[in-house]
DNA sequence: GAATTAATTTGTCATTCGATAAATAAGGCC
DNA sequence: GGCCTTATTTATCGAATGACAAATTAATTC
């Protein structure tokens, strides 16, 4: 009567199946449970038992580099970059789909949370994370935004890159609000986004003009 | 010759000295290594044995909980409020200062580590922090940015308070960036607020018009 | 300076942790 | 259907954890 797990009818998978499924839900687990939870813990989870685990990865904290590559590095996603550069089209509205794109990838609580996490761990990788963002998304940014306003292309000034930052943060944090504290207001993501990208525009042309050297 | 521990003279504090003494470095070790780091690693650093905290604190929980408090509630300023409404000066100067001494509180290694560590564990102490950022700050700037511009008094709209956090949670990261990644250019941060707090005014103004009911 | 109080340490317990070695069993191959 | 490979489990180790009880010692009181 009770489909309890009387047959202990252990599935066996091959070698790579079941390495992608231990990395798949420890995304999950970690994201959940942060990564000072234990082995057991995730294997519990994973419905195996917790040795097993280190017939698959080395120790803990080599599983915990397969979980940010697969958070970071794989969901990237290099069209973004030349959603930015399509000159085709006003920056403003390249800025919005990007933002729309962009958080339709992080805003999620694994994402958000795994970044939490391992940017307080102090590893590298949330800041060469960061280097990513400034170089792919925000120095083309602002170089998208002198052309269009028919200034000469020069590499960005540092205040202006964290102007970008600013915007960038912003955005992300309604996201962190939203996923982890839950508690954002009930307007849409893309009116946010909007009224942030909004602003920044119009704050940078003033900006751009302002700073211009003589 | 070696002037180490070879005399355990032992220093003796009263209750409540002692007890100041243990919250006050037990900010630092939490922000450092995390909540879930070990009471004899506290006990360490504070130069006691780890027994002895228990004479102090009843559980691990019930002294974290006074490392919020002492974090959160205790440096929460209320003439900050004060400074938001004071009406002989221009919004924009109040919120240049407002955020300038707000960020000289919170953007310290401690603050800013133990207030993402907590909000990572779910404690709700986070979400009312964030209402309290909310009612006491967002909704105050915009009943002031209505008066000034001329507009009736009435409560702010949703998406309103939305762009007010998208600024707030701007300038924050910028914070989040230098102290937890420690990865900020060297821009000033009265320039950073300056130019986050132009871009909020500029946008709102505009956002405030268009959003006015007939 | 002896007696008393209370701050602090010593000693310890039951769990839980990451990790390893050895035993077991599921599935593929001939 | 028996053999062989290997995926998986059982059993276990040593270290670290939160918490408690009892012993010790520094400071205060008379």
């Amino acid at each position: 009567m009770i489909d309890s797990d009387d047959k202990p009818k252990r599935k066996r998978l091959s070698s790579g199946e079941r390495r992608e499924d231990f990395i798949t839900k420890a995304i999950d687990f970690f994201a959940d449970e942060g990564f000072e939870s234990s082995t057991r813990g995730l294997a519990r989870k994973l419905g195996v038992t917790q040795p097993l685990l280190y017939r698959y990865f080395p120790s803990k904290e080599d599983l915990i580099s397969e979980v940010y590559d697969a958070v970071y590095v794989n969901r990237w996603r290099p069209e973004w970059e030349d959603l930015l550069r399509d000159r085709s089209r006003p920056l403003i509205d390249r800025l919005n789909e990007f933002y729309n794109v962009y958080t339709d990838v992080i805003f999620n609580r694994q994402w958000m949370r795994i970044y939490l996490f391992s940017g307080l761990k102090g590893v590298d990788i949330n800041r060469r994370y960061m280097q990513l963002v400034r170089q792919r998304i925000l120095e083309p940014i602002l170089k998208e935004a002198r052309a269009e306003m028919g200034l000469p292309d020069q590499p960005a000034k540092d205040c202006e890159i964290e102007f970008a930052w600013v915007m960038h943060g912003g955005i992300f944090y309604y996201g962190v609000r939203d996923l982890i504290y839950e508690s954002t207001l009930e307007t849409q993501k893309h009116r946010v986004i909007a009224d942030a990208v909004a602003a920044f525009m119009a704050g940078l042309h003033i900006k751009l003009h302002r700073d211009q050297p003589t």
